[in-house]
DNA sequence: CGTTAGTTTGATGGTCCTCAAGCACTGTGG
DNA sequence: CCACAGTGCTTGAGGACCATCAAACTAACG
């Protein structure tokens, strides 16, 4: 097992309520890729790594997307309903939510990000942005123009479809969601909520089986699932009495992995994607 | 104005219900596009044609992906969710729907695909596809390798970026309707929905603000909205109650297009991306 | 002329929203 | 040091929205 030193000073210091738990970083290397040989690559760089061969060139390319590095604070959206010519990220630590609001002032969150994923990716082909994106915690996300992605994309074909396939990842996710809000209840909705979130985080070290550190507050969960926040936590309760699963104090524990996952129905087949895709 | 003449001999066979409209063609180019010379141009060439300006050899690897025409019967899947190495198509002609399966065998309709739409490129770079898809009607759609898709990629990145660009924007849809779920009421997703399937149907000019040729039964509808086909016709009484829309005998008829657009807080900005992105 | 697919309407009830109130904890300023 | 506000969590009561069950109706089709 690789064993990685926390990248970046800001990461150290503590922030509010992070004192007892890293929402940040992750401790170790999923798979272990052995053909790795700096300690410092991104989070994204890892992800498409384990499952898309990607060769010198291409890992100098990507890391080249990495410059520009900025933090932001919880709170302060990063992209705008809207707003145009809007830059995309890759977010390197922390959590952020994309959403969108309705004219009535209701919001609906589609997706959280994590370290690894790219933010408003779609946003920089239209020509306006139609979501906002607010980090949940502090972030550090490195800011990728459309030039740079362009570029990138001629000097490196095979990365466009790596990139391509992070992409349909992410939209495997949010049709995911989709069906959630259509087809699942209350119960169901939450209990696959939280077991995707957890397959995510094991994904690049952040969770297990067991469970995961979570800075999501039940109002998060309630705009992202289409529910209000007092029905959210009714459910969290019946599924706690029912020994499922534990959402307190920023941690998320599986009492009965298991039967949260014969509750939800939970298929994690568009999720693990085993295996370079690309030789 | 330009005039196309019907493509494909197998589109003016009538097949079953159809005798009285025609799903699957439209009469003309929106925009008009005056450096398209050829007439049988295909409804995708159109479409990124009004959005990304492509050069010749652009537009001929563009053709090329059309090679490998098929027609599909109604009601037979081209698309197995939980399958794997699958193609992708480009539709032709015709209506289809992308879905999801659930396993106590309830269905989510995730979007519907027009004229000019990719099928099931996200389960290309997917080992398995997350999703099925079935044609409505009888359709054409020309069956794209994944070997071809790379292939076109490697020879004309910009076209990469346009497809790029049509993805962002199916996605951009797929959200949209995730939002209607979570956050809108029966009225308002049913109103937003024909609003919708409207705008995207007139950019390929098969429909206008007075109403569309639509094939979709309410059981389409019910699944596609995450409602009871019940609801669905107490809703659709309602709206004609109400003087907004009529849907009938394959027919959508706006009787009150703002009061339509004013109820579902419509607002196409998702959809209109005017002006070439690239230069 | 029975079968099937699609539409329509009524009755009943459950899930989840809304309103309302109280509690715990944290940080702030007098 | 303590009142106070702010944020987030918790619980109760009442009711709206929409699902489910049931049944009738129409049109198309063999």
């Amino acid at each position: 097992m690789v064993f990685t030193i926390l990248a970046g000073t800001e990461a150290l210091r503590t922030d509010r309520k992070q004192s007892l738990c890293n929402y940040s970083q992750f401790s170790r290397i999923p798979g272990g890729g052995g053909h790795l040989t700096e300690i410092d690559t991104s989070p994204l760089t890892r992800k498409l790594s384990a499952f898309v061969a990607l060769s010198e060139v291409e890992l100098a390319v990507l890391e080249r997307l990495h410059q520009r590095r900025r933090v932001f604070r919880a709170g302060r959206d990063l992209i705008q309903q809207g707003q145009g010519e809007q830059a995309a990220y890759i977010l390197a630590s922390g959590w952020v939510c994309s959403y969108k609001i309705q004219p009535d002032g209701s919001r609906q969150i589609v997706d959280f990000q994590i370290p690894g994923d790219f933010l408003g990716l779609r946003s920089v082909l239209l020509k306006t942005s139609d979501h906002s994106v607010e980090p949940i915690v502090e972030i550090q996300a490195a800011e990728v123009l459309v030039s740079d992605l362009l570029t990138a994309f001629e000097q490196t074909p095979r990365l466009a479809t790596a990139i391509f396939w992070a992409v349909s990842r992410d939209e495997a996710m949010v049709v995911e969601h989709l069906v959630g809000l259509g087809r699942r209840d209350a119960d169901a909705r939450m209990a696959h909520f939280l077991l995707e979130l957890g397959a995510r985080l094991a994904l690049v070290g952040m969770g297990s089986k067991a469970g995961y550190a979570c800075p999501l507050t039940q109002y998060h969960l309630a705009d992202a699932l289409g529910l209000s926040a007092v029905h959210v936590n009714r459910v969290l309760r019946k599924l706690r009495e029912d020994a499922l699963v534990t959402f307190r104090d920023g941690q998320v524990t599986f009492d009965n992995y298991d039967g949260l996952v014969a509750l939800a129905e939970f298929d994690p087949a568009y999720l693990d994607q085993t295996g370079p895709l690309l030789k």
